[in-house]
DNA sequence: TTAAATCTATAAAGCTACTATAAGGTCAAT
DNA sequence: ATTGACCTTATAGTAGCTTTATAGATTTAA
């Protein structure tokens, strides 16, 4: 199979399998002799493997560490969950971050209308004074 | 004040503020006779705006925007605030996706525990097979 | 006075994970 | 012979800085 063909299969296009390769999470098919890519059932699962681990959001980093336990098959696999429980924290972590934004963006957005001039915008001046943060022990005036 | 005092007084590196001023975020101060740029307060609030800007997670260009509104003061405020309101939808997009996420991680670590070996190892394979999402067209044999 | 330390300057590369472009070679069909 | 679809490599662009390289200016210590 050529790059053309297993780009439609796994649904990337093909600078990205050529990326892959150049990144060392794809191992370099061999090529015919005017030298396309000449891909085997192997690269599609591991195309398949990295572009899965993409979706969950692990890093290349992460995933060429996940490829290289595969390479000892009897190995224990504590290292692979705790690689996913780190990914699981880390994503947690993103979450109470933007929730966090998430409730400054809402106070400061709060702060003003449509109606008043840029001049005197609750939001611009809300940045400029630096009221990002919900002031503590004030009640918001929603 | 020059370069590093600015730098220090606000919280950011000093080439930080050489790549706002060459991205138009930050007006070019003037410069002492040997080169050396010598910044104002106002370039201060600036860089302070700026600051607290990125920390509510806008984007350059969006900064970029928030400073032309502010060029004409007698302007009504409705673009700031729905540029604003579009921030806040893209957070709560984000949110929701790493919510998805989160759950999906967990429960494909849930599939394993660490007693097992990397051949057997459920998040390996959970991933292998496409355990996580309902994406690409993949068989067992390719 | 001179050497070291600190500050400043510019320019360019590095980071992530691709995406896009350029300039060209290969192949089947027309 | 030429179109068009496919392939090749190399290079640059994306965001928002950070790091590095190299060099000149200034200040401080010996």
């Amino acid at each position: 199979m050529r790059i053309g063909q297993l780009a439609q299969l796994v649904g990337v296009e093909t600078q990205t399998i050529r990326f892959y390769e150049q990144q060392g999470l794809l191992p370099p098919p061999s090529r015919q002799d005017n030298g396309y890519r000449v891909y085997t059932e192997k690269h599609g699962e591991g195309l398949a493997f990295i572009r899965r681990c993409r979706i969950l959001g692990l890093s290349l980093a992460e995933i060429h560490k996940l490829q290289s336990y595969q390479d000892d098959p009897h190995q224990p696999c504590t290292a692979v969950n705790a690689l996913l429980d780190d990914h699981i924290s880390h994503v947690r972590s993103q979450i109470t971050a933007l929730q966090a934004l998430e409730n400054q963006l809402v106070s400061l957005r709060a702060s003003c209308n449509d109606d008043r001039e840029i001049e005197a915008c609750g939001v611009l001046t809300g940045i400029s004074e630096g009221n990002t943060h919900p002031a503590v022990g004030e009640t918001s005036t929603i």
